[in-house]
DNA sequence: ATACTAAACGGACTGCGGTCCGGTTTATAT
DNA sequence: ATATAAACCGGACCGCAGTCCGTTTAGTAT
């Protein structure tokens, strides 16, 4: 499994130029420890941004400085499992990765994506709760990217762009959590109908080829 | 064109039991002319509560007892395009309304709310933006039967509610709207792409009996 | 050690959606 | 006309995300 730059989430590590100062990162490691902390006592939709401050014994100011935005800071938090999604359906094992045809890596992104939004659950719908271009954010944009390029692969011509948009929309965490917890649809429920949806999207055309 | 009980969008008229109060009503004018004042002036994300209850002269109480919240108040704006066209697809002519093949009627129900998004923009999506059950809204549920009841009608019998909650996504607004402003994409791509999804969803099956 | 600068800090402040409750108005019954 | 109750009114109030700016601090050059 490599570590090469997968997309930069966020602002997880020290990137960039130059080095961290060290209270800053003093504090960014308090902040992130003490959001762990108030998520399990109060829910990830229970966080507040005051809270998290006087949490971490640290301004306002600093928590904004450092993560944008609650969407930025949930991504933060999320930036391990992310990255580690990332990698296997870029860099591992087939059905995921390279290596099976393209309708079955389409399938298994969808199982990998809807199990990674129920694990994750509020974590990851406020995540994508930023007011706006949640769409342009690095990895929806990578996910974006990814399907287009498997529904190419296929042998999918017609617009793969807008198609592989609407299949983003089926995966969309607000979605599936209402799915599943209003209306107790279970996760293999929504596997199979996604298995239906890519199958017959992709279509009769040839089926690619596996790469 | 019948006037029957249409879903309910919104306390638009003196519904239920007994009158309503002149008071009541002569603010609930007031309200909608000064919110359309407003949109006008600034543009629906340019309409705040308190704008509008300074504009319209009444106390910011009013406004959410009249509503019930922003999202409310933009459905109500919206409930005469949204009643006009749910009696166009629910008892219009065909190929929208009932007549015509299933697919044909699928494929005319998303180009028809595709030009509705577009048409009324920034309000369709703020509507949309409350902040939770947004899909239980009774107009998002009629909808959700609507493409769910063309999808049986069509001979897809592989769990449609979950299939019709993944075309419903591809119309979301938000979506739809990032697509155009963002990345450019016309309207007529818009309606191409949805046509090529639901032809293939629907797939080979015998193609349905007009209705 | 000292002086200097850029970065980081913190918390008061703003604007917003939404709630609450004591006072007021309207319709109805007598 | 008068009493009564329910419906309605207004605006102070709350919690929240996000901004601003005067102050402090960490690294660096001398």
């Amino acid at each position: 499994m490599f570590h090469v730059s997968l997309i930069p989430i966020r602002s997880g590590s020290a990137s960039g130029s130059g080095q961290e100062r060290r209270d800053a990162a003093r504090n960014r490691e308090l902040l992130l420890c003490a959001a762990r902390q108030l998520i399990e006592e109060c829910g990830a939709d229970g966080l507040t941004m005051d809270k998290l401050a006087e949490r971490a014994g640290v301004g306002k100011g600093t928590v904004f400085r450092r993560f944008g935005s609650r969407a930025g800071l949930m991504m933060t938090l999320l930036s391990d499992a992310e990255a580690e999604f990332q990698g296997r359906f870029m860099f591992g094992p087939p059905p995921l990765g390279p290596g099976a045809p393209p309708l079955e890596r389409l399938i298994a992104f969808g199982a990998g994506r809807i199990g990674y939004v129920l694990e994750y659950g509020d974590l990851a719908r406020a995540a994508d709760h930023s007011v706006y271009n949640k769409f342009e954010v690095p990895a929806a944009v990578l996910w974006h990217r990814h399907i287009e390029h498997l529904l190419r692969a296929a042998g999918f011509d017609a617009d793969p762009w807008l198609m592989a948009m609407s299949l983003s929309a089926t995966l969309d965490p607000e979605r599936l959590l209402h799915a599943v917890r209003v209306h107790g649809v279970s996760p293999e429920r929504l596997e199979e109908s996604w298995r239906q949806l890519v199958t017959r999207v992709v279509g009769s055309a040839e089926g690619g080829i596996p790469e």
